[in-house]
DNA sequence: GTCTATAGTCGGATAGAC
DNA sequence: GTCTATCCGACTATAGAC
């Protein structure tokens, strides 16, 4: 089942070799801050070879994205129907099928998030609209019925806003927020990636259990 | 004590459009995205007037993080002496406290908090480190403590993860990240802004609230 | 498919007149 | 303080040889 050329990557094509450093340059230097003089350097290929295996820089970010975000909410629909199959609606456990495949990732991978990040909130419209529409708007909604199932007490955009409130605390410590640098220090190193999460899920379930109202 | 120049700003100085006009442009398009031609030009000043007053395109941004970050930390300051001189340490009350100045912005400043998450995600490390340290540091400080003395059931560590989840959210919210837009369509607009307010110190202080551990 | 060479544009910064 | 004019480097994209 496992590929032994899936982590060793020998024999890498070009049109690869573009994708990888593209993508790692994008993510800590954004769109603007990365030439493509930039990209073919890092990766050892001829300038002109940007522009032949895709059309324009603008092209290569968008096949970047795709690349990414497919497997991840692939892995997210898996995850929740096995909680459909199962029928246990249990917050915790929605929440976890929403963070897993990126905690999961490598770390040889790690600024996937970042890169996520600046989608989110930098990118032109048209570039979100693109990778939202195509991979992350079906997960959202599938895990909004779900999580409604599991806390019935909530009406429907009282748990989207909820959702978006998880939303951002994930992106947040995922992105790495350089605040979390300053703030926690050596901590976060120490921290195993699990125990992270685990934090995560326990404050992000406890909020999104939270009683309707405010005042009585 | 209100100054009636402070909303209709009449005689402008050049100084002053090139600060509100690269603002705007900086938050919408990003530092590399924004040229100093599109700064002079949307101000309506020269070309060089900007490395005039200002020494750098570098510089100008920095200006423009020290201009907003001042008010809105030293108000949130205001705010914790009040809650320390009541000596009534309620969680929903502190983190209103943090979310108070930015929610409280005017409309038309309502790029700023974009601004903001871009310098968290996005800009240089050296960019971050200056406004972070000025600004930043000793506001989340005091407030970490405020909080401890709220849930005093929290380790000082486990505090700091869900203060991190806690603004997570609430950047989220503020930048409006593109999601909002799409996941919460017209809602969004019809939600007064005080409300939003209030669901998000729900959910953030019953995640800030959960019990300690997740196993028995 | 891969390269060199270059077209054509736009960027930040500054010199120097007023 | 404000302007015009300009330097010079860097950028994306492409044409055309191999």
């Amino acid at each position: 089942m496992i590929e032994t050329t899936v982590l060793s990557a020998p024999a890498q094509t070009t049109k690869d070799r573009i994708l990888d450093a593209a993508e790692l340059l994008f993510a800590d230097r954004g769109f603007d801050g990365t030439s493509l003089r930039m990209i073919t350097s890092e990766a050892n290929v001829n300038l002109a070879a940007v522009n032949y295996h895709f059309q324009s820089k603008e092209a290569l970010l968008h096949a970047i994205y795709d690349r990414r975000a497919g497997p991840i909410n692939r892995r997210r629909m898996e995850l929740l129907d096995a909680i459909e199959a199962s029928g246990e609606f249990v917050v915790e456990r929605i929440l976890d099928a929403f963070v897993r495949p990126v905690f999961e990732l490598g770390v040889e991978v790690g600024h996937v998030p970042r890169l996520m990040m600046r989608l989110l909130y930098v990118e032109t419209e048209g570039m979100f609209q693109h990778v939202f529409e195509r991979h992350f708007r079906p997960v959202l909604l599938r895990f909004g019925v779900a999580l409604r199932r599991a806390a019935p007490h909530l009406s429907e955009q009282e748990m989207m806003w909820r959702v978006q409130f998880f939303i951002g605390s994930f992106a947040h410590v995922m992105a790495g927020g350089r605040v979390l640098k300053f703030v926690l220090k050596d901590e976060r190193e120490a921290s195993p990636r699990d125990l992270i999460m685990r934090r995560l899920i326990r404050f992000a379930a406890a909020g999104i259990q939270a009683p309707k109202e405010i005042e009585a």
